[in-house]
DNA sequence: TGTACATCAGTGAACGCGCGTTCACTGATGTAC
DNA sequence: TGTACATCAGTGAACGCGCGTTCACTGATGTAC
């Protein structure tokens, strides 16, 4: 085999992919369905698995995209950023959650904890977070100067975890959260309040 | 009918109770069966919808105990804390993080988005979290007298959402949060900084 | 170019499983007299 | 106390559903000569 049957594997893998995608940012990873999968790609249900290892791989593929596409607009973001640490900080947050509200079920299935069976996360998993957390650290660092690595560290996955629970439960909308409108104001304060930006008044700004 | 019907009947459904909520414990709510339930029970599958509603209304149930169980905690641990506005907040934290590590499954279930269909979260469920909010919400008017009360309330959530945030993935051991470890360190952290309470150093302490 | 053969992408019916809920039925419990 | 009757807690087989995955098979595609 060659050429030919590779790239048609390829396109159906693609294919299967942003189906998959769609059906995720719609409706969760929760819906997601091998014989509807099919269908709409116009292939058997055992087409899937000669592409993929079985559906949990399928939601895998579809987190890498997600993945990828969070990397991309935090860095974006960033990279738009003024010089201030604090502002820095506030920025990525800002677009962590513009991403989140965006996609919430996109979002949602990266911290899914099925992937259930045994051997955790995959390593690229892992090293997508530390990209992220290597965002958030570099202006800590310019924040602390004199602190640890790991002191920078905990803080890093300190702050990394507030915002996030902020916005899960913000967006949650069973529980009451922060308000969705709220979310990024309360944001800014918190780290304001975190990095010293802001010692005195209780709101942002 | 009568008493000793009565009486049976809330046997019963205490009976079920208690072991739905040992299996609940253990292994999280995803894993209860109504078979297995009612085999544990001595009673039949159908008995189970005699007492209660349906499997949802049984997690409810069990819900229910639970955070009452929270709310006992983190009053009592409250009413042993000092006058000082931030270390209240560290104590109901700290409390909180006590509860949801002792019994993670349990703490789990009580944010988990299923209970699905429609209508969303019975009333006391919210009054539940209002009680919470309200024993946050206390010394953080000490230490902002002259805040509006829904600004209050906005850091309220924001500080609850962000220490849930911190428990949950840390407690999460796939994803890498802050260790369980230094949980409570972060926390402590956390909200010193937010209140103002400590302006300088890096760490808790 | 043509032919014989091998490979393997692709098929989809069938397997195996597990589950919540229902409902016709039974028998113990309680009521009425 | 005893008897006839009504209620309804309790039963558990059966219903109805949905799902991921497998595997014997087919046919198109590619290779070798």
């Amino acid at each position: 085999m060659a050429r030919d049957t590779e790239k048609r594997r390829a396109e159906l893998r693609d294919r299967l992919l942003d189906i998959a995608e769609r059906e995720v940012r719609n409706n969760g990873a929760a819906s997601l369905r091998a014989r509807a999968l099919a269908s709409e790609a116009g292939c058997a249900v055992g087409a899937i698995y000669n592409v993929f290892d079985d559906m949990t791989g399928l939601v895998l593929a579809v987190n890498g995209r997600t993945f990828g596409r969070l990397g991309e607009t935090v860095t974006n973001a960033v990279a738009k950023a003024g010089p201030d640490p604090t502002e820095q900080l506030i920025t990525i947050a800002r677009s962590y959650l513009a991403f989140a509200s965006t996609d919430p079920n996109l979002w949602r299935a990266l911290f899914v904890a099925d992937m259930s069976t045994d051997s955790a996360v995959p390593a690229w998993y892992l090293q997508e977070l530390q990209r992220l957390f290597a965002m958030i650290a570099a202006p800590l660092t310019k924040l602390h100067p004199d602190a640890p690595p790991d002191e920078i560290d905990l803080m890093t996955r300190t702050l990394f975890s507030s915002v996030h629970g902020i916005i899960l439960l913000g967006l949650e909308r069973r529980i009451s959260g922060v308000p969705e409108a709220k979310i990024e104001e309360m944001i800014g304060f918190l780290l304001r309040r975190v990095t010293g930006a802001d010692k005195g008044r209780v709101s942002g700004d």
